[in-house]
DNA sequence: CGGATTGTTGAGATGCCTCAAGTAACGTGG
DNA sequence: CCACGTTACTTGAGGCATCTCAACAATCCG
């Protein structure tokens, strides 16, 4: 998974918008854009049309809100650092999870078609966002196929992330897929598919999960009783994969 | 809801691939691309394109497939009449219904992810497709910021519809979305909101909302009862909206 | 150290599902 | 047009997965 070399000059270039600080690359390397950042080397000039794009934003601090429900879009994200939950507030003060943001993934897609944040998002944890003004990567978009091709393929993923949670599973099968789509996400981007630190409460997988709080307890037990993971706290280390993608399947489609 | 005139004589343009019966324009005052279409008289000539773009496809039985499983994706599909039931089917056998198109919905916006189709598309009676090659629309988009910014609206569409399923709601709450559900899509486009046929089975509803068959048909006799709806067999007539409105409000977001 | 927050555990309640039987509409062939 | 089988739908009785309620333990934080 090394990358070529022959894109870090761009980082020299000079920007209307200067990137901020010194690990970008980094950061590019495990974003969702990467793909339409590194692959289509043929069209530097759009890639360096993205890099000055592109405004890093934050930090924000745990608790603080990035977006309102209500709010105007104008502007989709990305994760550069941390984990952002996105939520909405029903009549009744209830809570409804929509999902979670890790490093890499984009915000704010479900917030195009009415031009306003159907939820509120929040930082997790320390987060720190690229910012992309909407109307402008449209705008290079319509000029850069790859990157058009690449919006259109996020949208779709979350089309398809949606519906997953939509099934009909157990507690079991959507714990195991909970735990699995953290693997994934990190093993994708060369962090460890086995050990990682979850920056949510319980109570928010359990809102998430569209289950009880106590459920979301008892279920990580009985996963831990019967060797699959082994939990402290907020630290997980799954101990067996081949099991937990079994137990999942049903809801990572069959 | 009148159209303006002027966009008629565009029927008579030669096109590449000519529309083939006589009453597209009054499909396309129902169509997805219908705001794209008529919103933007200024881009006449991408509206035209729009036209020669098209492929009018059917019609297909009740029961024939019009996308499988695993296919390739290359061409989006709007309804022009009919219903249509996306579905999967998991390891066991069972389905897994993902949702319902009616006239003017826009089917396989899940599939631009990978490329390929995730799940079974059959119609339920009678229905006829426009077909939309996806890389001719795409790079027609790329020309016409109008029509892109309409695709990314469709696409972002979906992600929230998908999310609204989501929710861990009652059978009441689902069973009272899921008729406003056809209700608003019928006003809004000129039809009754009280009258409506489902073509769909207990069975596939039930399926859709993530409810036992059974339970569809106690909710049903219950909402009769209490004098919310008139129900005879697939005739459904919608008695008390507000009051169905109210019951539905946790779903159709708070 | 004390209060607040977060997570765990048990006992009982419940909404929905499963199973099973029965009824109604539909199509088919006689 | 009617008997028949088939499919779709309805209804009831009982069971189970998950929720609710309540108490308690652990951790965090000032």
């Amino acid at each position: 998974m090394s990358l070529p070399k022959d894109i870090m000059p761009l980082r020299a270039v000079p920007c209307l918008f200067p990137a901020d600080d010194a690990d970008d690359f980094q950061f590019c390397s495990t974003c969702a854009f990467s793909s339409a950042c590194r692959d289509q080397g043929y069209d530097k000039a759009a890639l360096h049309e993205l890099e000055c794009l592109v405004e890093h934003i934050g930090p924000f601090e745990a608790g603080e809100y990035l977006f309102r429900e209500g709010e105007t879009f104008n502007a989709i994200a990305a994760v550069r650092t941390g984990t952002v939950k996105a939520f909405t507030v029903d009549a009744a003060g209830r809570e409804q999870v929509l999902g979670f943001f890790l490093p890499g993934e984009v915000i704010g897609f479900n917030a195009i078609h009415d031009a306003r944040f159907p939820c509120n998002v929040v930082a997790l944890d320390t987060v720190m966002l690229c910012r992309f003004s909407f109307p402008s990567i449209s705008a290079l978009a319509a000029r850069t196929s790859a990157l058009q091709a690449q919006l259109f393929r996020l949208l779709s993923q979350d089309i398809k992330k949606a519906a997953l949670l939509a099934g009909d599973f157990s507690a079991d099968e959507r714990m195991a897929a909970f735990l699995l789509g953290f693997s994934h996400h990190y093993s994708a981007r060369g962090y460890s598919a086995h050990r990682f630190t979850l920056a949510m409460s319980r109570t928010d997988i359990a809102n998430y999960l569209r289950l009880a709080a106590e459920t979301v307890s008892r279920v990580m037990r009985r996963f831990q009783e019967d060797g699959l993971v082994k939990v402290n706290r907020r630290e997980v280390e799954l101990l067996d994969l081949p099991r937990l993608e079994a137990l999942a399947q049903p809801v990572l489609r069959g």
